[in-house]
DNA sequence: CAACGACCTGACCAGAAAGTCAGAAAGCCC
DNA sequence: GGGCTTTCTGACTTTCTGGTCAGGTCGTTG
């Protein structure tokens, strides 16, 4: 039975992820993490040998999580389906993990400075997957010839944006916390983006014609 | 002649927003920016008083531009003009001010503490403007019923993107710095996304076609 | 050219926070 | 209950960095 070590670790951690995500890791106190875990400082130095090593716990425990949310792009599917199924599952990220979310986006924004060599590529490979996907897509002529990067980039910030600046998000919409509802309507408003931006327009060739053309 | 007060104090605020922006706020020491900035630690603190006194000059820069991206919801236009406007302003900033786009992202990212009232205010009543404006077009039947809210949050996020993780992009791209035609494409495919997702769908009444009718 | 203020400098200080340690307490297994 | 490991504790050290200061230099203006 080593459930006080697992008890005190979870603990520990999810009060890192919070103080992490609301402060920074330079500008957290390993003494505040303490104080919220409710454990004396000294044990957060007993079980995570290091605050860099504590932050870089709580990093890795998102990464899953964010590849995972990749799993549409790698099972067959039509264009839309698997760009809406995607869009869910960043949002409920989001949504399930505002934390982590907030800190793995702060840790991307300075450069991934703590990231292991071996996690970021593992995002990468994933990432790169899914533009190759859709640009697959393109050339069948199965959505408009969009190009796959900027749009990728565009969902992640989309959806990501729901956890990273929920201060903005919630001085303009006034609520200070989104319901059920809230979140349907961002990830239809997202799906709806997506979904007509990839549209094949219909007074235009789609690129197999071109092809069949040239 | 105060040529060299200007001087100094430029080339400090740029060290900073680029030192704030690489590494955040708490984790940039004041010594580096003063390497940085060619000057010794003392001239730091004798133009700005403080750390934060400075950190408070950087962000502030980046106010009046956001402020100023928002011209084409303060003048009368088409939505898909205003909106591809307003695209490529923000674009344009994340562009040419990623630095202080940064900064200003991370602020937002821990609850904007250092945002004053009147800043916060000022970027407030801009945001609700716009989504009004836009609320409005949608009720005037001149776009999509598309939520005001989760669209400008999806605009932000598209653009700002390209400066706050401008590390994923290039880790994704494979290229260091993205170029003209690369910010264009970026610009592009936003635009298509918003203005396929805000034109009025064939087969659905229009918002004031249901009014007429009610 | 003198004198006044703006500007620069290296050495210094104070406080805060990461990390440590020796030993006490609590569990656990026989 | 005896002996082992795990867990806890408060007091301590160390390092780092924001901020200061006394005095020097420069440059501008009368």
């Amino acid at each position: 039975m080593t459930s006080i070590r697992e008890r005190n670790t979870a603990l520990i951690l999810r009060a890192a992820s919070e103080e992490f995500a609301d402060k920074g890791f330079a500008a957290s106190k390993t003494s505040d993490i303490a104080a919220k875990a409710g454990v004396p400082k000294p044990n957060v130095y007993y079980y995570f040998k290091s605050k860099e090593n504590l932050y870089r716990e709580v990093l890795e425990s998102i990464i899953e999580p964010l590849l995972e949310a990749s799993t549409p792009f790698n099972q067959p599917g039509q264009p839309a389906d698997v760009l809406r199924a995607y869009i869910r599952s960043k949002i409920r990220i989001s949504r399930e993990l505002p934390s982590a979310s907030k800190v793995f986006a702060s840790e991307i924004m300075h450069g991934a400075p703590h990231l292991s060599a071996d996690q970021a590529a593992q995002l990468n490979t994933q990432a790169k997957h899914n533009i190759a996907c859709i640009q697959g897509w393109v050339d069948q002529g199965l959505m408009a010839k969009v190009d796959p990067h900027h749009l990728m980039f565009s969902i992640w910030a989309a959806t990501q944006t729901y956890a990273d600046f929920d201060w903005q998000i919630a001085t303009v919409t006034g609520k200070a916390n989104l319901d059920d509802a809230d979140y349907e309507a961002a990830a239809q408003t997202i799906i709806r983006l997506v979904i007509k931006g990839c549209e094949i327009d219909e007074n235009q060739p789609s690129a197999s014609e071109q092809v069949t053309r040239a």
